[in-house]
DNA sequence: TAAATGTTAATTGTTGACAAATTTTCAGAG
DNA sequence: CTCTGAAAATTTGTCAACAATTAACATTTA
């Protein structure tokens, strides 16, 4: 479930704090592969804390869905199904969508001075990547255009929600390079979404959002099992 | 504190479960305040467990919304401000729309087979509960409604952040009587909502459950102030 | 008086030890 | 050879003690 949203300093102010931002790292970064158990002892030993330090960080996470919990058992690196990488889309994009729509409203209301220009840098430094053929540009680009959105949607529990499915997400989602027929199509429905945004259509907003994570999810079927290859969304 | 014999749910079957469980309960139900300080020497002593087993229970609810943690100076029970409130009804309201969209897709695929017949009881007997102008009879029924929506639409994570975010709902949603007219309301769009499933119908399934958030939200800003009242959603 | 500082009490953070549960090992029977 | 099941080893669950941090209060100083 949701992200330490409430916790103050992202939790690096304590020991179990830095100690959960490592094992997350482990796992995002796939050095912990999924379905791994989370030894309480080893991990302790590894980072040079005391185990109920590990603990109280293992705990933490649980609700986030990287690990699973299971009593007198452990902890596991959470091995998402392809049902779940469906839901998941399905649950970023509902919550994409109301973001999209959120700031398309914020705009006509005024409360979002910046975003358009930033939303129309983002996109000119997307097609310069598209038009050069530079797929690794592309990829911080992407990621930023969705972070503008939700940062400027004004919800931080919806952000919060989103960055722990992305967490997840790269779990399943190959980072390698993305093919030029995708990432031109991707950057079509930013520029949609985008579009609405500024226009403060909040409706016109929904709807691209939601076509967007649609079709992020259809690519990620289409290359889902191609290797070193991955879908733009 | 008594163990429960049997493993209900998730988390019971540990101490830390079950406090987690009673803490929860606590904030829930009203008797710990939003703002109050959760103070983990009282609780293990008023719980009969250690200070540990508290502290464990009190991390793993810091995700869930309810409670907020600042490091070094402890856990308190999470304050909703207006702007939450709002942000709330969208969040829970672009989930509860995607399951009432997957439920038409769902229904229209035979995935589920009971749900129309479900749906169907569950109406009737709530135009009973408002012909014969029983508020208290409906209150269940309503509940009873969207947990029919959320546990079919076949997104387990989807139903568990809607449960997590009802439960931070009922701390400034009354839960006394909701007015006749908002039941009728209430009950004209839950049947849009399932005319919408029934007939297969994504579209209009996610509109009308869309429509009915919105209208929640309305129906709590126009009671918001006068007590022992509720917004019927 | 009001602000700043030093001292004490209360609370949280961390650790290691012990208890309970699970997994592994490995005789011995079939 | 495999199956069973009890003992051993490993791992998790709980607890109480100690360290670090914060809050409360008295004292000093302008």
């Amino acid at each position: 479930m949701a992200l330490s949203t409430n916790t103050i300093g992202q939790g690096r102010a304590t020991l179990a704090g830095e100690v959960r931002g490592e094992i997350e790292r482990l796992i995002v970064e796939g050095e912990l592969a999924a379905g791994v158990k989370l030894n309480e002892l080893s991990l302790s030993n590894a980072m040079g804390v005391s185990r109920g330090t590990v603990r109280e960080a293992i705990r933490s996470l649980a609700d986030s869905g990287l690990i699973d919990l299971i009593a007198n058992r452990g902890a596991f690196v959470h091995e998402t199904t392809l049902d779940e990488i469906r839901n998941l889309y399905d649950l970023r994009g509902a919550i994409f969508a109301m973001a999209c729509s959120a700031c398309a409203r914020r705009m006509a209301d005024g409360d979002t001075p910046h975003l358009a220009r930033k939303l129309e840098t983002n996109l000119e430094r997307m097609q310069k990547a598209n038009d050069s053929n530079d797929p690794k540009a592309y990829y911080p680009l992407n990621i930023e255009f969705h972070d503008l959105i939700l940062e400027n949607a004004g919800n931080p529990r919806a952000k919060a929600m989103y960055d722990n499915m992305i967490k997840e997400m790269h779990l399943f989602r190959r980072r390698g390079l993305s093919n030029a027929t995708n990432i031109a199509r991707s950057l079509e429905e930013h520029r949609a979404i985008s579009d609405a945004i500024i226009a403060g259509d909040t409706d016109a907003a929904r709807r691209a959002g939601e076509q967007h994570t649609t079709s992020g999810f259809t690519r990620y079927l289409s290359q889902a099992d191609k290797a070193d290859t991955s879908a733009a969304d």
